[in-house]
RNA sequence: GGAGGGGUUCCCGAGUGGCCAAAGGGAACAGACUGUAAAUCUGUCGGCGAUGCCUUCGGAGGUUCGAAUCCUCCCCCCUCCA
């Protein structure tokens, strides 16, 4: 029977293992406990922390425990690793309310009941420890030389601003955590992203030094788009998971817009679809492929939104660029609906404006400004001088254009900025 | 503390008194072509009810008809020395 780490192997979640033998002898055993370190440098995840969230999902999923931890402590110094600039700090006050924010994300992915997995905050432990201590306890097991040589030193004492104390001790801490973690949880396996590798080590060595104890470690790729960029940045910003931030409907949307050869491996790392239906999937081309990009954005938001949200996304999507059911056969076990009836709009993002100042008729760069389809009028103006904005999915063809009463469809109006972003304008009712 | 180098529009980076809202590249946006993909080509890319006006070249003053460019003070970054 395949166990976990056969799972992520197949799903493209693993980049590099402490061997891969023990791990793999580990999670085919009993029950084990892991944890994933995040960065509550927000009060919401976003699409770069999938990958981590879904490697813990996983391991519930195949009976495993996994501990959620925030770096609150951790916050206060900085991770240097992958980074060229020394990380802001953050108040604890910030810190726990961001972990509040990240809890109930994750409570999507992973079920925190009865104890099946856990949120931790290693400002509870670090913020108690002493300087002299820890130094003489834990500090004495890491070599300078060998911390010099690491990676992130080595890139981060090239660049003009260099490397600062407290980052450079952030190692010492992390590898405390895992040792923590060990101690109380019996959590002998931490996974993160390919730039902790060396965190891990550190924490696996200082495991071994102060307990004899074993403990292992994963660690995922980067994950890229097939452009080479980092996945989850758009021109507007990260795409959240908090609906608050970025909508459901373009939480879709981004997923939607997915590369070509991208689809088949987020399907496997961002859906729970069984790996042979992704792998059949495969064979679709050209615009066959849009099916499996469906099915990617409709599950991806469901995960994160719920079941009806997607529905509404999808559905909205559909009758904005066309219905495009997606047939039973192409990744049959997602809960995608295959046939839609009337489509509803509701997941469009909406403004309501008051009726009365259609009476008068307004600019149309003024209503593409006021709704945020364009950062500023000139953008605005711009944009229907190039023949890119249309009310109603007509084109505006002047561009001091006005907008009245009579525009109105069914007692809306569609702005459309471009090809894909939309935006519904409502009358208040009097 | 001493010596030197540097801070330019989203990013990189030219510009060393008027021709500068500031070259070039990247990113981004729009159009064409498409499949809500990629690539390509074309155009746009500080703000403004707009042949003009306003704001921008680390900050504050000053010189000048005119300053990103010159002077003074301050802040920040880097390199070397102590």
């Amino acid at each position: 029977m395949k166990n976990v780490l056969d799972v992520l192997t197949e799903r493209g979640f693993v980049e590099q293992t402490t061997g891969d033998e023990s791990v793999s002898n580990l999670l085919k055993g009993p029950p084990t406990t892991c944890y994933i370190g995040f960065d509550p440098t927000a009060s919401s995840f976003h699409v770069g922390s999938l990958i981590p969230i879904m490697a813990l999902a996983h391991m519930q999923r195949h009976g495993h425990r996994p501990i959620a931890l925030v770096g609150g402590g951790t916050a206060l110094v900085g991770d240097p690793s992958g980074k060229t600039e020394m990380r802001q700090m953050l108040t604890p006050r910030q810190v726990n309310q961001n972990a509040r924010g990240l809890k109930k994300q994750l409570a999507k992915f992973i079920s925190f009941e009865n104890e099946q997995a856990a949120l931790v905050n290693n400002a509870k432990w670090l913020k108690q420890l002493r300087y002299i201590s820890f130094l003489r306890d834990y500090g004495r097991h890491f070599s300078v030389n060998r911390m010099l040589t690491s990676e992130s030193c080595r890139l981060r004492l090239n660049t003009e601003s260099g490397l600062n104390f407290i980052e450079f001790n952030y190692v010492l801490l992390q590898a405390y955590d895992f040792l923590y973690l060990y101690r109380t949880e019996n959590c002998v396996l931490q996974m993160g992203g390919a730039d902790q590798w060396g965190n891990i080590v550190a924490g696996i060595e200082l495991i071994r030094r102060a307990e004899r104890g074993t403990a292992c470690g994963i660690t995922f790729p980067l994950i890229t788009t097939s452009s080479g960029e980092k996945m989850g940045k758009t021109a507007q910003g990260s795409v959240w998971l908090d609906p608050e931030r970025t909508s459901p409907y373009d939480y879709y949307q981004f997923w939607i817009n997915t590369a070509d050869d991208d689809v088949i491996r987020f399907l496997s790392f961002f859906t729970f679809l069984p790996l042979a239906e992704i792998e059949t999937a495969q064979s679709l081309k050209g615009s066959d492929l849009n099916a499996a990009k469906t099915v990617l954005a409709f599950e991806a938001t469901k995960l994160v939104h719920g079941q009806n949200a997607a529905k509404e996304a999808l559905t909205a999507s559909f009758s904005l660029f066309g219905m495009r059911a997606v047939d039973s056969h192409i990744l049959p076990s997602s809960s995608i609906p295959r046939d839609l009836g009337s489509s509803e709009m509701e997941a469009i993002p909406t403004t309501v404006i008051d009726p009365v100042r259609l009476d008068t008729g307004v600019p149309a760069f003024e209503l593409f400004d006021e709704v945020n389809l364009c950062a500023s009028r000139g953008e605005a103006r711009r944009l229907i001088r190039q023949g890119g904005a249309y009310v109603n999915d007509k084109r505006i063809q002047k561009f001091d254009s006005i907008v009245g009463h009579h525009d109105l469809n069914e007692g809306e109006l569609l702005l459309r900025a471009g090809k894909k972003r939309y935006h519904r304008i409502r009358l208040k009712n009097k």
